[in-house]
DNA sequence: AATGAATGAGCCTTCATTCAT
DNA sequence: CATGAATGAAGGCTCATTCAT
């Protein structure tokens, strides 16, 4: 009995954060009210107040929830032993499967991200990675600061890299494999000398 | 006379269109009210109302009138006889300088193009291009589609061409010409095979 | 035509002062919500917001006309040529008979003084004076600082003289015109020698 | 054992009264949530309504407690056989003393006494105090009521008496008690002939 | 007795838009 | 063309109170 209840109040919460997402990426954070949140949360007006201090704090829960869903899915699927392009590739897949998969938090990233919301808070992308692909990234650099790519500005390479996979994902048409592949292959090349 | 004539309305109408774009890139959408952007144009609350039908006419107003300026600034100090790929760069460096210094324009652009204002029309790529380029666009294109580029998927191109101009101008670096040029150079090894 | 109107603005203004008097008055500070206030004064709950930035101000705004009217009356029908003591006692009259008819201002300024909203500005008792009386304030302070009353602090002197008349005047017995003398000589030999 | 007993109830009650007075003065009525009252009093939102039907009950119950508190404080130190003005002159001094020393407890009074709260039962003087002084009493009024003081309304009286003892407690000037004598006795000489 | 999540009415304020002048 | 007072629906948030546990 007592098993099967995940915890009555961390039950409320999530729906409060997950019916936000759906809210904003439906109709944006202006047009996202609180009573409509409540509504659709099944809960009422008040108690949201009661988890979070004021829609920007749901708002920005929102946002940790997804940050850390996307992490998540960054490191799935690495081989024990591959090489660093093989791993790097592995990882554009990772990221362009997880924003096509989850285009409603990818759609709400960019709406976050172009928000006045963070302004104050802007997600370094080293405090986004978990020491697991700690090793990774000392290679994921330019060989002048001694990495193993081209001579480029990093964000430039990050550009080049996870960023074009996040911008293609929010695209129509959807890649098979062997065209996302090539798209993985073009982004190491531009990123790339080997 | 004549002449003299289209200043003081067009005047009004620019300064609001340009009051707006203060408006919204400091504030937001959201926060950009009608009465703030009538006292800072030097106009009143229903004046406005005159020229544009609504707050979302402004917007949609000030929308097209960067778009405008951008079109035109990519086209710059383009050579007569340069070869595809020398028109490719300077166009990857016009659209950089673009952006860089043009930031409230980009901004603008941003915020606008993830708001939910123009979910209805996506802004078409060959929507933005005049003619003069159309002979250009006829090459930019993959070999598979008679283009001289990688047989990637259209729109994995734009990306790894302008769409990382664009990312890239906005970030905190300034790059010198000679970075610039590097990554264009990048840009160009993920499209194309030459 | 032109003639009868008051301007209609100012009439706006003064008809919602007036009305936050009432119902300040009436039911405190917090059971005074701006939409009773603007059903009561005749007006939209949004114009309110044009002739002031908050209910604070409405409520300062009520505060500087009562105290305005109460200055206005503290003095009347004072003669030219009469000794200090005169003056004061005829002030005392004045000042109780202001309370005694004006008790709805009273009130407010008993519920004023005794908010939280005027922590920042208090009253300066100088500051309420006009030109017209300095002198009589000169002589309006103890022998020890340059006056003619008893070497009792001046806060004392104030309460004996003008806090006791207006306590007075809130009480629910009216006092005739002989009691009302009574009262300001005992006030007179409270602070006085003479 | 019944004796231990009165303990822990008794003292939930009286931290919800105490932190209620505290909360009250520090923010005003109105800005004095039950939910912090609870926070800051240890006990949670629910059991206060064990010990209280409502928030004016606690408010109600905080005003019973300053009063007694005051009520005590007057009778302090009176010589057994003093004077009538002795007597009232101690008074005085025990009242100023009192608020000097309870300012949070005479700023309470104030906000109450100046709120809707107690509208229907306003304090009757008589209502303070106890048989100890009855004899006090009945000297403390004017000759035409068989009292020792001058001819005035009862309630001015007071006002010159006691009145003006809290008002002088509530300025930031601390009498010292050479001050505060001639205070009581310029008190005195407003009120009797003596 | 005690907890604290839940309710829901109501508060202050904002703002796109209209319209008499 | 221009003004700016006026509207009124909505929004975010608070808080006294209740009630299942």
């Amino acid at each position: 009995m007592a098993l099967q209840k995940t915890t009555p109040t961390k039950d409320k919460r999530e729906a409060i954060i997950e019916t936000m997402l759906d809210l904003v990426v439906e109709r944006g954070f202006h047009d996202a009210p609180m009573s409509l949140l409540a509504k659709r949360a099944g809960a009422s007006a008040g108690v949201i107040y009661h988890y979070f201090a004021s829609k920007d704090e749901v708002i920005h829960a929102v946002y940790l929830h997804v940050k850390s869903l996307k992490l998540q899915s960054m490191l799935e699927n690495q081989l024990p032993n591959s090489s660093f392009k093989q791993a790097y590739l592995q990882m554009y897949v990772n990221a362009y499967n997880f924003y096509r998969t989850h285009l409603r938090e990818t759609r709400f990233l960019d709406l976050y991200e172009n928000s006045t919301f963070c302004d104050a808070n802007p997600p370094t992308p080293a405090a986004d990675l978990q020491p697991d692909i700690a090793e990774f990234m000392k290679s994921f650099r330019p060989k002048s600061e001694g990495g193993v790519l081209k001579n480029l500005p990093l964000p430039a390479i990050y550009e080049f890299a996870f960023g074009t996979a996040r911008q293609l994902a929010k695209k129509d048409l959807v890649l098979d494999s062997s065209e996302l592949k090539n798209v993985a292959l073009a982004s190491w090349a531009a990123i790339s000398d080997d």
